[in-house]
DNA sequence: CGGCGCGGGTGATTACGGTCACACCAGTAC
DNA sequence: GTACTGGTGTGACCGTAATCACCCGCGCCG
């Protein structure tokens, strides 16, 4: 058991990370760096997720860095004996398989964002992917808990931190989200979210 | 077995393909669709590869189209029976997890290439991933058979075709590359050609 | 043969987002 | 109190790549 600061480095590229870390709370980012030295945001894990799991697999160095976004309470569980329990328990191979499987869909996902041409549209979309599954369909609003700054946000989107923002103030203006604190994104307007996500609407 | 002819449909997104695709002859591209309908490049497959493994872990759909770029030679494999040689051989387990965590390890890099500022710098850079590994460190020039066209490539790099055509004509006049015919493309200065993909260089 | 479609090549124009330069504010450290 | 930092907000300016509108050449097919 591990915890971390914000900005805290949980898994450092091109080292061989022998353990496999499984998030508790909080939310991290797997970061990529351009040759030019640009960050680039790759994905998001959210509590209950795990990350650093390729090397399970391949026995290659970790590809990206893994930061934490806000404190984070994670596990590490060492890769050598999770090997020997892969080998006896199939079970275990399934979930890590799909595991994987699933990182890869989630990484189409934001690869098919990044061909947007409309720049809000691709910031509502990922957005929408930060809202908990549960409230999606909800009438009511929702929130995301301890946001990603406009930073991290403009990084996974190929954007500046100064288009996120003012994509954030048309948001806000039109009372679709509102900030509650430093901590809290209130999504006042789900329907409309929605809406501009999937290009039904113009901002 | 089977034959695909340019532009023909191996894989197609949504549905549950129950086999998996490996590449003997040609070569494919993986692609999405924007929820606009612009055509997003995810990944190119080379002969020995294989593709639409994600439905062997996780039982779901095929996430993307994949597309044949030449006239291709496949074979499939019915997942039911590989799913159980899996189970007895934890050989072929290995195997494929190791594939997996490659498209992975690929997909990343590729996220990273979008980062780059530079137009050039991220088609010298795609050029350069298409290049046989054995002949990277080669003295001599290389070439790329049947290369993908401009539009392949530029929905790859979230470029317009015409900004791919501008790149080429550029690295036709410093004679870096060099067309010869319709389905190769020559590779006369390597060394040039490493360094503006890695930025030391300007086109 | 003509017609057609695809891949490539090229110029003019223009919108749009990056960049730079600030200012502001809330923490927090001392 | 002051100083400092990180996150945000905003305007001005500018470069550049998208877009549009063409053209060309080639292979293919009826």
């Amino acid at each position: 058991m591990r915890k971390f600061a914000r900005r805290g480095i949980v898994l450092s590229a091109g080292v061989r990370e022998e353990s496999l870390c499984f998030l508790f709370e909080g939310r991290l980012q797997g970061v990529d760096f351009t040759i030019d030295g640009r960050e680039v945001g790759l994905y998001f894990v959210e509590p209950g997720d795990f990350c650093g799991e390729l090397g399970l697999f391949d026995h290659g160095p970790q590809p990206e860095y893994v930061i934490a976004l806000t404190g984070a309470v994670t596990v590490f569980i060492p890769m050598e004996a999770l090997r020997e329990v892969m080998m006896k328990q199939p079970g275990i191979v399934r979930v890590l398989g799909e595991r994987l499987a699933a990182r890869l869909r989630q990484m189409t996902r934001q690869r098919s964002l990044l061909g947007l041409p409309n720049i809000s549209q691709r910031v509502c979309c990922q957005l929408w992917m930060l809202i908990p599954e549960g409230d999606k369909d909800g009438r009511s609003g929702s929130f995301i808990n301890n946001p990603p700054t406009h930073m991290e946000i403009s990084i996974m989107l190929n954007l500046s931190r100064e288009t996120v923002t003012r994509v954030f103030q048309n948001l806000q203006m039109r009372e679709i989200v509102k900030r509650d604190g430093a901590s809290c994104l209130l999504i006042t307007d789900l329907q409309t979210l929605r809406e501009l996500a999937e290009g039904k609407q113009e901002l």
